[in-house]
RNA sequence: GUGAUCGUAGCUCAGUUGGUUAGAGCGCCUGUCUGUGGCACAGGAGGUCGGGGGUUCAAUUCCCCUCGGUCACCCCA
């Protein structure tokens, strides 16, 4: 929050995740794997950085390659850029090492985008995401936005919308991005000031303007949907009668075109309404069945999405739905005899797989005490000079009014903790 | 990259129309409690009022710069 002279803060658009916080943080990325196990996709990482070319052979066009990407010089000249976005990467990998297909992969990690931060939309942001290469089948693009759907449903997420479209195949943005530009050109003048330049560059990109005027004129706006052949609207229907048989609400989204150029056919995006930010898109993705080729591997057609952790557990605060975690804590043993039994004693019970920790610097019995009720651990084992003579140990339960407290035999300490810890649960 | 707004203890915030030792709640530490937590009570630690510079007899309060957060544009996760 301050730069005090001789100290250091996160840079700009970057933080620290801590302890308390970070319990969510690996929750959510089990159950991601979880899911995406159970769905037949593997785990795939890849480097953090990249040659640049990966990325911006891919989308040149586009914003986030152009002037958000963290590229730099190695100390042997290579151009490298620190990863904006997943895709890329994953089908870099896909040609280097020829992997049967289908390849169904799933990753996590961190990306980067040189962009003005804000809540939601960080310089250093993480996102989980999936991809199918190999396969065209439209049941591969219902699997792909089944698979988001779970998660949010896991979470306990209700306030998650789905929303479609289909940007066609082979010419048909091409064709679709001249008639648009033709249209918009002839209202130029109704377009707002802010969007007009946009029309040569990125006509698409005018579709998504929140401004009013230039939405009037793109109410009106030739549809791509009037531009699909006719495998493409078969496609198309094919993927919503998978969305509607496995129950999965979405609506079909005509201006919805999103940002990065390599999509074809599907594109989609999840948003969450508990948003009230800009920010509000939780996950996007699509297909993009010429990407392959374009980083010099075989035709190949490849569907995914990526997910923003951070906006994801934005959406849960939202939401309310992440209850506090609990205690990962078995026991706190409390030392009033030294300490070096307590020392003993913890590593004997993580010997046994449970998870065990203690107070430092000889505290008081209340300091300890203390310690361990914060810590949310069932039991605490007490070792005061008493127990050291009798040869045992002290077990009491800390839940709400426990009061019960045993002795136990020194040499018998794992097994009473177990029984105690399994007679709970 | 553009515009706006905010920045006081670990956290959430009060306060100073410039003027003696800057406050509260929560949290933390210690004690009341015969070695035994959660409750209550008492005490305590912790702030160069984001950082730097300027104006002034005097600045946390005014001015400039800077760093960071937030919001909108933009962009997207």
């Amino acid at each position: 929050m301050s730069t005090k002279p001789n100290s250091f803060q996160t840079p700009i658009g970057t933080s620290d995740l801590l302890p308390l916080g970070s319990a969510r943080w690996q929750a959510t990325l089990q159950l991601f794997d979880e899911v995406s196990t159970r769905s037949g996709f593997g785990y795939l990482s890849t480097p953090i950085f990249e040659d640049i070319g990966v990325f911006s052979r891919v989308g040149e066009g586009t914003d986030v390659v152009r002037k958000e990407m963290y590229e730099f010089l190695d100390k042997s000249d290579r151009r490298l850029a620190l990863r904006p976005e997943g895709t890329a990467a994953v089908c870099r990998a896909f040609v280097q090492h020829h992997p049967v297909t289908p390849w169904k992969v799933y990753y996590h990690g961190p990306f980067f985008r040189y962009e003005a931060p804000q809540a939601g939309r960080y310089r250093q942001f993480h996102q989980l995401g999936i991809e199918t290469l190999g396969s065209d089948d439209p049941d591969a693009d219902v699997e792909v936005m089944a698979l988001a759907w779970e998660m949010f449903q896991k979470m306990g997420l209700k306030q998650v919308e789905l929303s479609l479209n289909s940007m066609g195949d082979g010419d048909t943005r091409l064709q679709y991005a001249e008639a648009l530009t033709e249209y918009l050109n002839q209202h130029r003048d109704a377009i707002d000031e802010e969007d007009r330049e946009k029309i040569s560059d990125h006509p698409m990109r005018v579709l998504d303007s929140k401004r009013r005027a230039t939405r009037k004129v793109t109410d009106e706006a030739p549809k791509i949907s009037d531009f699909l052949s006719a495998s493409a609207i078969a496609h198309f229907d094919r993927v919503q009668d998978g969305l509607t048989a496995l129950d999965i609400p979405y609506k079909v989204e005509p201006r919805l075109v999103r940002g990065l150029d390599y999509y074809t056919h599907t594109t989609f995006e999840f948003q969450s309404k508990a948003l009230s930010a800009a920010q509000n898109t939780i996950c996007g993705g699509g297909r993009y069945n010429g990407l392959v080729e374009e980083l010099g591997g075989p035709v190949t057609p490849g569907i995914g999405f990526g997910m923003g952790i951070e906006r994801l557990l934005l959406a849960c605060d939202a939401e309310e739905v992440f209850p506090a975690p609990k205690s990962s804590l078995d026991v706190w043993v409390i030392d009033v005899a030294g300490g070096s039994h307590a020392r003993d004693i913890t590593y004997e019970l993580r010997s046994h797989g449970i998870n065990a920790d203690r107070s430092f610097d000889s505290r008081s019995m209340r300091s300890q005490m203390r310690s361990a009720n914060r810590s949310g651990a069932p039991i605490a084992l007490i070792i005061g000079e008493d127990e050291v003579a009798a040869g045992n140990v002290a077990l009491r339960s800390m839940l709400d009014n426990g009061v019960e407290q045993i002795l136990i035999p020194r040499d018998q300490i794992a097994v009473e903790v177990l029984r105690s810890l399994g007679s709970r649960s």
